[in-house]
DNA sequence: TCCTACATGTAACGAGTTACATGATTTC
DNA sequence: GAAATCATGTAACTCGTTACATGTAGGA
């Protein structure tokens, strides 16, 4: 059994969830409404990953062409359900962070300090967007999806919105500053 | 000009707030003091970093042995200085997130309340040592740290508890459900 | 004497992104 | 007919961790 990534583990979370079988491009289009905010993948992670679930019989894939287009839709197999069950009781809960927003911030101590609020304006802007994507997804959402994701949601949701808070009191702190 | 990695900011920023010269030493226990809640750095990304920082003139580095021990101490220099400051005002504010509990939680639909439960708790309990570690950074200053690190710190605290929070509400909610 | 901290590095590995290549189908 | 989307994949590259190797100094 050859050792597989995370984003394995994400695709078979993906695939456990359903009934209709999903193509790799599903599944990316999967990530990119839902765990990408807090576990992104890429193409390149998602097709070899499937060839080595597939390899190692934790999926099947069955070409599905829609016309001359290839298509190959995977489904989870009973050891693939096994799997990750197993994964999923790993107590490993490790979180990585590379923030290079707040890096500049932490730095920004040699700058004057209407540069420093350009940057924590900067650094809240972003995350607006990021936060407005997140909103998008919690409208798209309201249906099909089960419990855990949406406390999953909530939690990204809260999270984005502690950080532009934590913006908007620093940059107003450091305008009162020279009063 | 070669290319920098963060990392060499990381270096200069901390060489830039300081006027005694660090060694490769010194720069990881500053990062594993205060950066590395947002961003890490390792001996292995150090050191090679720093030989690239002197080769290109951006510090300067001066033997100081104690004793039989080795030690290269390291100051930033006047290109360094400039360097540090045209990579501050670039707009990036990327930030990347890999969290393993998360994820787990995202995908626990197919556990059993009591493991999703666990796994909860499991990530609360992560969560609130590294809550700890930062409060402790937090009496270790105090003192000579300017402002907006201090800042920063408050960003890190603010942002472990509220996951901490999340956790002991999703938890109270998921022991509710079936009253 | 042994353990911890100081100190420097590198090699192998694994993770992840980006850019590219290719081509079909649908929608405007 | 052009553009967007569907669809699959790979190669090169960058990034980062881990494990290892090596040795000194100081304190219990």
């Amino acid at each position: 059994m050859p050792n597989f990534s995370n984003v394995a583990y994400v695709i078979l979370g993906f695939l456990e969830n359903t009934d209709d079988p999903k193509s790799g491009y599903d599944l990316k289009q999967l990530v990119d409404q839902s765990t990408r905010f807090f576990f992104a993948a890429s193409y390149g992670q998602i097709y070899p990953e499937l060839k080595k679930l597939s390899d190692a019989g934790l999926v099947e894939g069955v070409s599905q062409p829609t016309g001359g287009r290839a298509r190959v839709e995977y489904s989870i197999t009973g050891d693939g359900s096994d799997a990750l069950r197993v994964w999923l009781l790993e107590n490993k809960t490790r979180l990585e962070m590379r923030d290079e927003g707040l890096l500049r911030v932490f730095f920004s101590d040699h700058l004057s300090r209407e540069e420093r609020i350009a940057k924590l304006r900067e650094m809240r802007e972003d995350r607006a967007v990021s936060l407005a994507e997140l909103e998008a997804v919690e409208c798209a959402i309201g249906d099909s999806i089960p419990d855990m994701p949406s406390h999953a949601l909530e939690y990204g949701l809260g999270l984005h919105r502690y950080v532009i808070d934590w913006c908007d009191r620093t940059i107003a702190q450091l305008e009162k500053e020279t009063e």
